[in-house]
DNA sequence: TATTGTTATACTCTATAACTATA
DNA sequence: TATAGTTATAGAGTATAACAATA
């Protein structure tokens, strides 16, 4: 059974406007105001994915390598990472996550979840609306794929 | 019949992963590369609520106002927005966005509903699943105004 | 030769401070 | 005096081009 045509454009109306809103509002949400969005990005992939080197972040953040190296320049001066040349190939820088680093991702995310929680009581949902949430963030992901 | 407290946390945390990689993905698409996100931003609210003083587009986008004076030089430079000194009271500026700036915007969220409805089309959505984008749209929104 | 990363340079967006014009 | 907007200046993030070191 699949969708109807004519609900499908409504929806995606709707859906890239609440979309935008709500990345606008979390986006506010930081640890601290020095963190920018493309610092804590950095950081965020790093701690989720482990040591990657500037090239592949760059590729991941879809940035070129120089704003990578500069990006990463900003975090090791204020030791949220660590550079170390690679052994095996000479070329290559390998960056971590320092444990201050890892410390900024986790705080950000849980303020920002707390502002989602809070809003989330205040709006008083009902079961049925919070699973609706659950449900929609499973299929917004897999439209974000393609 | 208020939601679980148990579930708040984890659909808050999915939530806010999926928000932000659909907003990344859609924020991708442009008409132009030249068209920043913050210029998109002014000509969107400018479209929406018409023609608004420096000083107002500065509160609205929350920059201050020669950030918003540079960005406005900007958009005047490409023909996508107008200067107008305010005859009432001289010290204003009034911005109205042209024929051509509306048509970035209008083109701009053209291509991005176009890109939610081609990826809700090749995931096959039942008309459930499109449902529930539609009320979480709705929720979204809601949660954005804490 | 090709790859990895950095440096040099420039443009945009952002800010604060100081200024002009008007109310 | 207060407000609206601009100019001056600086810092971060982005890019391209040119370079050094290594494979």
């Amino acid at each position: 059974m699949s969708a109807p045509v004519e609900a499908l454009p409504a929806t995606a109306a709707d859906l890239r406007l609440a979309t935008f809103r709500l990345a606008r509002r979390l986006r506010c949400v930081r640890v601290a105001d020095s963190m920018s969005d493309a610092q804590l990005a950095v950081l965020m992939t790093l701690r989720l994915h482990g040591r990657r080197t500037i090239t592949a972040l760059a590729e991941r953040e879809r940035v070129t390598a120089p704003s990578m190296t500069s990006l990463i320049n900003g975090l090791e001066e204020q030791g949220l990472v660590t550079r170390t040349t690679d052994d095996d190939d000479r070329r290559r820088v390998q960056v971590d996550v320092t444990e201050a680093g890892i410390g900024i991702v986790e705080r950000t995310m849980q303020r920002r979840d707390e502002l989602l929680i809070g809003a989330m009581r205040e709006l008083e949902l009902t079961a049925r609306e919070v699973q609706i949430l659950r449900e929609a963030a499973a299929l917004m992901g897999r439209l974000a794929e393609r």
